[in-house]
Formats: structure tokens, sequence, C-alpha cells
DNA sequence: CGTCAAGAAAGTGTCGACACTATTGCGTTC
DNA sequence: GAACGCAATAGTGTCGACACTTTCTTGACG
């Protein structure tokens, strides 16, 4: 059932981020990819246990890599190791997604006001120039390329903080809501919203108003935490009932520590 | 020269944290204790190259449970890891630090914030019971209990803030700096004020004053900051010549990316 | 005398196998 | 017929070995 997994997943999955510690493409490296691929993609679901043996099977390595990979996973929260029972995926529940959406603006608005404090002018201006650059087709990408260019601007304001660990954070963070930002992402509805949203910002990054350019972030991260919330139960029900939406009622998963 | 690990490492270590996923008494479990702890003591140094082989030998264990802790170590931010060079300590840099201390500032005051708008008046109650149960022997305490109360003060307010999320992440920026505070918590000068701070802090959550407990929070951790630095610098001082302090300017190591 | 190259040594990345733990299925007993 | 325990199965945790890469050593050449 889960295997089979897309060869060619390797490749165009680490769209935007991870400013941590890097590696080559090793095996564990690939299977790193892929089983996270799997994981935002639901294709491993929430609350599930793990198999390595089937793993390693269909991703053809042996199960050492596949092990430092689940190990990597479970620092970044995605999936959690009980003793001698093995790896679970870790479901996101409505509250997990809440509470990460809520670190996310924390951090995003103090990384906001470090960069008025600190930034150069310089830089501060290629942060509009990011947006001016793109502002124009956002609309028309597709949902992978407005996702990229979503989570670059927010990471550049990250950068322009000056501290990298409030970029590592934001790209760890990222990681974990990159799926639920694409499913929302083909909610056409949000696209305006967020394009002035973006737009405000960087008006307020020029004038240096951190008070308000954190206060636009806040809002701009919490607007989206009730469509959130929808877009969460569609992704939940299109992975537990594929193709009979009907009985909803007895779908009671996503329960999680 | 690293060799010869206390064997009696992997009980104390963990006083008070990780919110994250748990494992049991495992190699890998034990494994990763020591080798934090080699590494938050400086018995493994910045920018060495580590060596797994020699740790294997030296904790007993084969290179297999070595490198699940060290991949999870990587995951964060202690070692780094290159390709087909192994892993290697990551020096805090002096910035590096700086960095930690204001990300931690920044979760903190955000957890204060929540706290007052959500938690319970037991629960803030609890946080008052806590820190008085503990402040009358607090500076008679050895190094390790105060720094763990501290901790477990810290970590109680990102607790009551009623994110998982922010406490996980305290958690984990408290290993990283634990070290440095345990050299900081030596100097004795600084505990008066911890002490007065931690009751104005008590005091500001009593009252939900969340932004005024928020500065103080954030005072508090600015204020260690440039202690934090001398003790820095002390430490890898002792850490580089551990007899001959002389010659000091010629250590120009802890460079870092 | 310094530079470079080839070979040797050391070290990482991955594998298959085995021991031990948890789980499942079956048969026994009340 | 249900609960319990026991055996069989499935799965994780760890090991030692080997291939391949990097690093060190040595020796030849300019």
């Amino acid at each position: 059932m889960t295997e089979r997994a897309e060869t060619s997943a390797d490749s165009d999955l680490s769209l935007a981020n991870e400013a941590e510690t890097r590696r080559s493409a090793d095996s564990s490296e690939r299977a790193y990819n892929i089983i996270r691929k799997l994981l935002v993609e639901f294709k491993l679901k929430p609350g599930e246990r793990i198999n390595e043996v089937q793993l390693s099977r269909s991703l053809g390595v042996s199960r050492t890599p596949i092990r430092e990979a689940l190990n990597r996973l479970a620092s970044e929260g995605f999936v959690s190791l009980t003793p001698n029972r093995g790896f679970f995926v870790r479901s996101l529940s409505t509250e997990g997604l809440l509470d990460l959406y809520e670190l996310r603006s924390i951090i995003e608005s103090a990384a906001f006001k470090l960069m008025c404090e600190r930034a150069e002018d310089s830089e501060i201006d290629r942060l509009r120039q990011y947006w001016e650059a793109i502002v124009d087709g956002y609309r028309d990408q597709p949902p992978d390329i407005i996702l990229a260019e979503d989570e670059g601007f927010h990471l550049l304001i990250a950068e322009l903080s000056g501290n990298p660990e409030l970029v590592g954070q934001l790209a760890s963070i990222n990681a974990r809501i990159r799926f639920i930002r694409r499913i929302q992402i083909e909610h056409p509805s949000h696209d305006k919203a967020q394009i002035t949203s973006h737009s405000a910002i960087v008006e307020a990054a020029v004038k240096r108003d951190a008070e308000n350019g954190a206060k636009l972030l806040r809002e701009h991260i919490e607007m989206t935490v009730s469509a959130t919330q929808q877009a969460l139960k569609d992704a939940l029900l299109k992975v537990f009932a594929p193709d009979n939406g009907a009985d909803l009622k007895r779908r009671r998963r996503a329960r999680d520590a």
C-alpha cells in the first residue's frame, strides 16, 4: 500500500528551506526527503505505525538509512518513537496545527521587529525587490511555486533579522505546515488578501515601522488559521475517506497526545 | 583522550526537560545522553571532528546507536554533519550564543503573554507556589540544582502558555545553553538579581500583567547576556588552555560559520 | 627545498544477520 | 462461550563486516 514510493521524489521536494545541517545525496538524505514527502502528503497516515522493513524495501535501501531518516524526522516532530514498538506518524491534530501557527506568528513578528532595528537599507530594499519581482504573476503560478515564493518572502524577513536561529526555526516550522499551506493555496479565495498583506508588510518594513509590521504579520498569519481549520478537515477527509466522502461522522481519527 | 567517558553519566543528565519524543533506556538513548553531556561539558571540543569508532569503543556499543544519537544531536544543532567526512562539534561562537539567548527571550516573553491570557487562576498559583517553594534555599543549592530549578521555572511558564510547541522549543534551547548557564551560576554575583527577577515575574503573573511580565522576562534574560559573554570566554579558555592560561591572544578558536 | 602524486591508513555509509521484544492467533480451561 | 495463557509470528534494536571516500604518509620529481 505504501509500497512503490514515487522514485522521482528526491529532487523536487526541498523547495525552499532547511538552513540547517546539510547532507549530500546519500541514501540517507534521499530516504529523508522521500519519507518526509510521504508524510506531508498523507501517504503515510496520521497515527499509523511505520514499518521499517516495508519502507526499506520500497525505497530499495537497507533499514539503516531509513532509521537515520526517521530519527531525524522524529527530532523535527514529524514522527514519534515509542521504544520497542517503532516509529509512528504524528498526527497533526487541529490544536497541534494551531500551536504551530502560533509559534510561527511569534517568531515572524519578532523577526520583523529585529529586522527593522538592524537591517541595512539595502537589505530592506532586497525584501521590497523580492516581493515586487513576484507580485505580478503571483496568482497565476502553480501552487508549489506560490508556496515557495511565500515561504521565501517570510524566510527573507527572518534572514534580515540577523539571527540565524530564527531562520532555522522558521524553516523547520515551514516544513511541518507546508502540506496544509499547499492545500490552502488551492482555495483561491485567499490569494488576494495574501497579496495585500505582503504589500502592506513591505511598506511597513520600508518605513521601519516595527510595531505595525509585526501586527500585520500576526494578523496575516492568524487570518489564515480559520481557513486552515477547514482545510485540515478537508485534507483528513481526503486521507481517510478517499472515495466515499459520505459518513464523515464515524471518522474519528487524528487523535494525538 | 575522549576515551573513558564517565559511565555514570546516563542517569543524572536529563535534569529537566525534553518534552519531545520519548525513548527508553536503549543503547541509543544512553549514547545520546552521554554524548550530549560530553558536548555541553566541552569534553568534545568545538570544531572537533567526532570519531564514531572511538566513541563506540568508549561507550561499549556499536556504531549504530552512536550514529542515531549523533543524527538526533545534529537535528538539535549540537553537531553538524558533513557528508563523507563525519560529524563535527558545532562551536558555539559568541554570536551563536547571543542568537540563542535572543530566541529564548522571544519565546519566553511570548509564552508569558499567552499564559496571562489563557491560564487558570489555579495554574498561575502553581507557578507562584513553585517559586515560593524553592526561593528560600535557592542560593544554597549546588549549581546543578539551581539550574534545574531555574529551567523548571521558565518551562512551567511555557507550559502554562498552553502551547506544547513552545515548551518543546524552550526545552531544546535550554539544552543547548545549559553548559554556559551552569558556568554562569557559579559566578555568585548573579543569584541575587535572578531571585528578585523571578519574584517580580511571579508578581506580574499573578496580576496577569502581560506587558510588564514579558518586559521583565526580556530584561531578565538580556541581563545575563553580558555576563554570558565573559563566562563564555572563561569557558573557552578553560577548554583550550587547561593549564597555561597565559597567551590567550593566540587562541583564535571558536571560529564557526 | 618545496610540490605533487601515488599508495596506505583511517573513517564513514550501508548492508545483512541475529537477538530480543511486542503482537497476533490458537488452544485450553473454567 | 469467554477469559486466560502459550506458542508462533512480525518487527525493532544492535551488531560486525565490507565498500567506498577522505585523509595522511611517503617518495619521486622539478
